[in-house]
DNA sequence: CTATGGCACGGATT
DNA sequence: AATCCGTGCCATAG
């Protein structure tokens, strides 16, 4: 991607709408390389550094993270846990913990993707067996307050509070979440998560005293130390304990969430992803004047440039002493002026123009904020653009490649504001889970244009493939309605 | 005759 | 200009 290219010749566009086109269209990941790349070529230019969450890699702004924020309260406290295993993990093996570290180098999105279903739904399906109601109320609050690792960041008295029930009980639901599908889950840090999995591979027939060791009580010393001073700690063999750390690399996983644990599954009844860092956060707030909501983005927070003072300094000095003439290159001086103006004042656009469709985007999907995806309101983009008053091909690139967080945690694509088909998809899932009889595509149709969405039965039909539903001769025969 | 899937056209998106 | 998606028309299966 070139951003240095000399300013176009077409007279009608000028350099600022070139440069703030192109950066508008482009993903936080790519975003981030060009300012990177910029930074590298423009000695004007200057990156003030910003906090960043040890867990999902946003920018903080504050001592906390605005995208772990909700539902999960997640603070600071937890870096100092985070931090060094990251490093053990990142010098022992790059094969076995190679996920942790594309994720966090944040250079491969796809292996971030996930299966069929979140595993929030895959955790709440197995509760749902064991759990009695007021117990699974709980645990769904703990299912929605996990990070993005999988991991428990509330603090346990919290939900004693909010649910009014006393600490051993929720104590109790805890554990039991850690022995679910993907063991470890719900564990508060990867040595903990770990040592859940230990346990449970002894419970199998599979034990490993020395892992255990070394995991309870040198975890932290991994990284600092040599393995062999490990070793010696907790009276060992460097063999032994290099067997030990195979084992640990062969049998466990400190991030069970980003395993693919949903790999048997029969065909997607849908197709929940998890998506990578979002570009913009809608978060509840009824204090605000927005009706209730508030929009941040925070990579305009993470990205403070501004051009460089010293730069300044030495051209105004280049320029007093005289040394400094068009002629022996003092004109590379004011060019790498003006391209680092244009390209802040392009990065700004930017985040004017996010904030700017965001706000209108909530105004007009609130409805679905609220209850869902099934009162997403149809809307193109040629119509928010009338409504913002840009060119429909702005809303166009500010659309692609983003994603936006919900106030109910949940990340997803900013292009699903602009999909018709989400809601009508809800609404075929919820008349086909209430039919007695199966319906037939003309008449699903006919229930959608009910409710307000006039849809071709040929339409429904695709759909309804889509979503992985049989058709209604055979929904007749085999009654395989798939779980709402 | 009814319910569905295949193919192709036209409008929206990129 | 190239591509995706909703829809209409038609053939086929029951």
């Amino acid at each position: 991607m070139e951003l240095s290219q000399a300013p176009e010749q077409r007279p009608t566009i000028t350099p600022q709408l070139i440069m703030a086109n192109m950066l508008l269209q482009l993903s936080s990941t790519e975003l981030e390389q060009a300012i990177a790349q910029e930074m590298a070529e423009n000695p004007a230019l200057e990156l003030l550094e910003v906090q960043r969450c040890p867990k999902c890699g946003l920018a903080m702004p504050d001592d906390y993270c605005p995208s772990c924020a909700s539902p999960a309260r997640a603070r600071l406290g937890f870096q100092a846990e985070m931090e060094n295993p990251a490093r053990w993990e990142y010098r022992v093996d790059r094969t076995s913990f190679s996920e942790y570290d594309a994720a966090d180098e944040r250079d491969d999105l796809t292996s971030r993707l996930a299966s069929n279903t979140t595993l929030a739904d895959h955790l709440l399906h197995q509760l749902r067996l064991s759990l009695s109601s007021r117990d699974l109320q709980i645990a769904t609050y703990l299912v929605e307050s996990l990070d993005d690792h999988g991991f428990l960041c509330c603090d346990p008295d919290e939900v004693t509070s909010v649910f009014g029930v006393d600490r051993t009980r929720v104590e109790n639901i805890v554990s039991g979440m850690q022995e679910l599908d993907p063991v470890g889950i719900a564990a508060r840090d990867v040595r903990e998560c770990l040592l859940i999995q230990l346990e449970h591979l002894r419970h199998e027939g599979a034990e490993q005293p020395l892992a255990k060791a070394i995991i309870q009580d040198h975890w932290e010393a991994l990284g600092r130390q040599p393995l062999a001073q490990t070793a010696k700690a907790v009276g060992a063999t460097i063999d032994e304990a290099r067997a030990a750390m195979q084992f640990i690399k062969n049998n466990l996983n400190p991030f069970p969430a980003h395993a693919h644990w949903a790999s048997g599954h029969e065909s997607p009844p849908q197709r929940t992803t998890i998506y990578p860092r979002p570009d913009i956060i809608i978060a509840n707030s009824p204090a605000s004047s927005n009706g209730g909501y508030e929009i941040e983005l925070p990579e305009a927070q993470a990205y403070r440039l501004r051009v460089s003072a010293s730069y300044l300094k030495a051209m105004e000095d280049l320029k007093a002493n005289k040394t400094l003439s068009a002629e022996e290159g003092g004109g590379q001086w004011e060019a790498f002026l003006a391209k680092a103006q244009l390209f802040i004042k392009s990065i700004e656009q930017r985040w004017r123009t996010l904030h700017h469709l965001a706000l209108c985007v909530v105004n007009y999907q609130r409805d679905f904020l609220a209850y869902g995806d099934r009162y997403l309101r149809p809307l193109t983009r040629a119509e928010l653009a009338a409504m913002i008053g840009v060119h429909e091909s702005t809303v166009s690139r500010a659309v692609a490649n983003k994603y936006v967080q919900l106030p109910c945690g949940r990340i997803i694509p900013l292009a699903r504001f602009f999909d018709s088909s989400t809601a009508v998809k809800e609404i075929i899932k919820e008349l086909i889970a209430q039919e007695s009889e199966p319906l037939s595509d003309r008449e699903i149709a006919e229930g959608l244009a009910q409710r307000g969405h006039h849809i071709a039965r040929r339409t429904v039909s695709k759909y309804r493939n889509a979503l992985g539903i049989l058709p209604a001769s055979l929904r007749r025969r085999y009654r395989t309605v798939p779980t709402a």
